[in-house]
DNA sequence: CTTGAACATTCAACTTGATTGAGTTAATCG
DNA sequence: CGATTAACTCAATCAAGTTGAATGTTCAAG
């Protein structure tokens, strides 16, 4: 499986410097509703009369709706507008090894839709059908002529490419070594694909409706199948040279610890991840097969999970510190298929160190805290990603 | 001392378009230069004639020349240009607790000048005082009529704000909390400053001039007092939220090991850093001042600095795998304030991770490779981030 | 109650800069 | 040597942002 993101340095001209200014004040509009054109104008550095044109167009586009009058003081009441969640809808897919989650999310981030299909086979061609027949179902009863669909995000788990740790086994997909996956589900689904692994989306999902809303730098601890890490950094997802950053189950905490499938010992990925909590109950007879499984345990107060609460949260406060120190980030969600309750459990058993440059004064998010989009994360993430993509402005890159 | 990079997500124009393709244009230029119009056309999307019209400009600005034609096969041969390494040129500054260093560099990235200046005292207004005498020998003979400086990169050791591990001491400036470096740069010398730690900076000067010429996403390992670390990803500098990413030297490697000035323990720095290797030498009645004392003892074949390798190799391994699996960038560098014949030993004692990302068939770059821009890399580096943001487009942002 | 300052919005003329299509020039190929 | 190919220029066109005057609305002072 080849994932390619080169980004040619490309200029710009009348009709590019529009398309960025329409995601500017998109963009501008989502985080401050209700706002009226004069304020867009003042923040985005634009004239009055562009942002007027561009929200005539966005609003003929059915975007943005009309939100009232409001009177502030003297002058004419600023004329507000707000995101139309039912202006756009994107779908997101997510594939696991068993099987292929689909989602349909509005602009606004509300979840309009969510399906599961079983994966008998996870080769190119059974995923491209499933996807198909998740397209389906999913925008069924939609109307085709309105062409709102803005395209759909694939959600995949990593690594990519032909790497150190792809032999893991069981996170990963069969039968993709040669497969370009956004030319397979672009032609599947017939519409824009973006290609994404789970922890990055999942991050997008938090930007666009949970946590990390009004954020521009934050990271984002993913328990998947391993544990993922996904960054975004000044509003921009970070992919690294060849779309494998954030592989943070493989990082090395404590050298020489346990043994680890990628062959290395100590990796984060065997004390807190979901293949360890599924060892750590294995050894002692109970087996787990899903995240209410995992919920199940915790409310009936399973010692041996909270055991491994104990023994994950160690080496999780180390990689907090160790993110903290080298990505700065505002905050450090933690997310994906876990129950909440344990999240929540084991963010207070964290002991953070001090020694940080997080441990800043005058913090205004918290250093750690859950994510606000559940175990779906991932699929939704997908669709959040495209909504994320047709609301920040990039004109210096193309794909 | 507080450093803001506050992006506010502005809109463009007919004049900020033009400003982004000439940026564009001279990227290009220099990427693959020489080069004729037509090429650059197609590599940037923009049209022969809007390409034609910039290079007029930037001819006469000065920042390329004519470099003759080229018959390729057929047609008119293309008339070739290049940059001008005379067109422009900027000032690097670092400040370092006890000295201060210039450097003018040119466009091309040759380093036409280097000084030193003792600092009797680093409150601000010192420090202002000989950034000022830098300027002036600096620029001395220089044409003033000609404006072709194109500003000042100014590199002062992180982390900056009151964080955590900022009262570590000997690393910090005094007397600088309410300070705004910017603002106190740009009037001591009169024109645009960037502020940045010199890690970051030391990778800029790579991608300026040494062996990360052609990379977009890279890592440097930058020896300074501590240890830092400059990510560059997709072209982009990275910052994180509050200006203070990349401190590697406070990442624990080996949780309960030894003591770190910053309160935790296991720190990288305690292994791998200038501090290592003096209290290792201390411990042994070795004093050592600088990269050239620890130079000499390294020729002279010191069995204390040669343990000291050996010890280090382990924990920035570790770190190493640690990077390339967060990051996935396409090379890591080794280099600072350290001589290149400790760092090529240090590298060559290196055992990387098997289980990593980085550990892909085919890969271009090595993965760890020893930096080319020597000891300086820090002054060097701040001119050269002056350098690299007159030559990469930016439109979304402004700060 | 009137007047004017403050502010949002619109209209129409203007400006910037990219694109387009028709030449012009200079190589190579047959 | 003529046909072809490619780089480059010129002039007209076009898209989109800016500017400044005009038009509403509201609040506050007289």
């Amino acid at each position: 499986m080849k994932i390619v993101h080169p980004r040619r340095i490309v200029g710009s001209n009348a009709e590019r410097t529009r398309l960025h200014n329409r995601q500017v004040v998109l963009g501008h509009v989502r985080e401050r509703q209700p706002i009226g054109r004069a304020e867009i104008a003042r923040i985005s550095g634009l004239s009055t009369q562009a942002v007027s044109n561009i929200i005539a167009e966005l609003e003929e586009d059915g975007f943005i709706v009309e939100a009232g009058r409001q009177s502030a003081g003297r002058g004419l009441p600023v004329l507000q507008y707000r995101l139309n969640g039912d202006g756009a809808a994107a779908l997101g897919i997510e594939v696991r090894p068993d099987a292929m989650f689909g989602a349909l999310v509005n602009l606004a981030g509300e979840t309009l839709f969510t399906t599961r299909e079983a994966l008998p086979k996870n080769d190119p061609k059974t995923v491209a059908d499933v996807a198909r027949r998740i397209r389906t179902v999913a925008l069924h009863g939609r109307n085709a002529e309105k062409q709102d669909i803005l395209g759909a995000g694939v959600v995949m788990p990593g690594p990519f490419g032909k790497v150190g740790i792809s032999g893991a086994g069981q996170t990963a997909l069969h039968g993709w070594e040669e497969t370009d996956p956004v030319a397979l589900f672009e032609d599947a689904l017939d519409m824009a694909v973006v290609v994404e692994n789970d922890a990055t989306a999942a991050a997008v999902a938090e930007r666009v409706r949970g946590v990390a809303s009004g954020l521009r730098t934050f990271c984002f601890i993913y328990f998947g199948a391993g544990l993922g890490l996904g960054v975004v950094n000044d509003g921009e997802v970070q992919r690294g040279a060849f779309g494998n950053a954030g592989e943070i189950g493989h990082v090395i905490v404590t050298p020489g610890g346990r043994q680890c499938a990628c062959g290395n010992k100590g990796c984060l990925e065997t004390y807190a991840s979901r293949i360890s909590v599924r060892s750590k109950l294995a050894c002692a007879g109970v087996e787990i097969d899903s995240a209410t499984d995992i919920e199940k345990l915790y409310e009936a107060g399973n010692p041996h999970l909270m055991e491994w609460i104990g023994e994950a949260a160690g080496p999780l406060s180390q990689a907090i510190g160790m993110i903290e120190n080298l990505f700065d980030p505002e905050t450090v969600i933690l997310g994906g298929a876990m129950p909440d309750e344990v999240l929540d459990h084991l963010i207070g058993a964290l002991h953070l160190p001090g020694g940080s440059v997080a441990a800043r004064e005058g913090r205004v998010s918290p250093r750690v805290q859950r994510g606000a989009c559940g175990r779906l994360t991932a699929a939704l993430g997908g669709a959040a990603l495209v909504i994320h993509d047709t609301i920040t402005p990039r004109i210096a890159a193309k794909t």
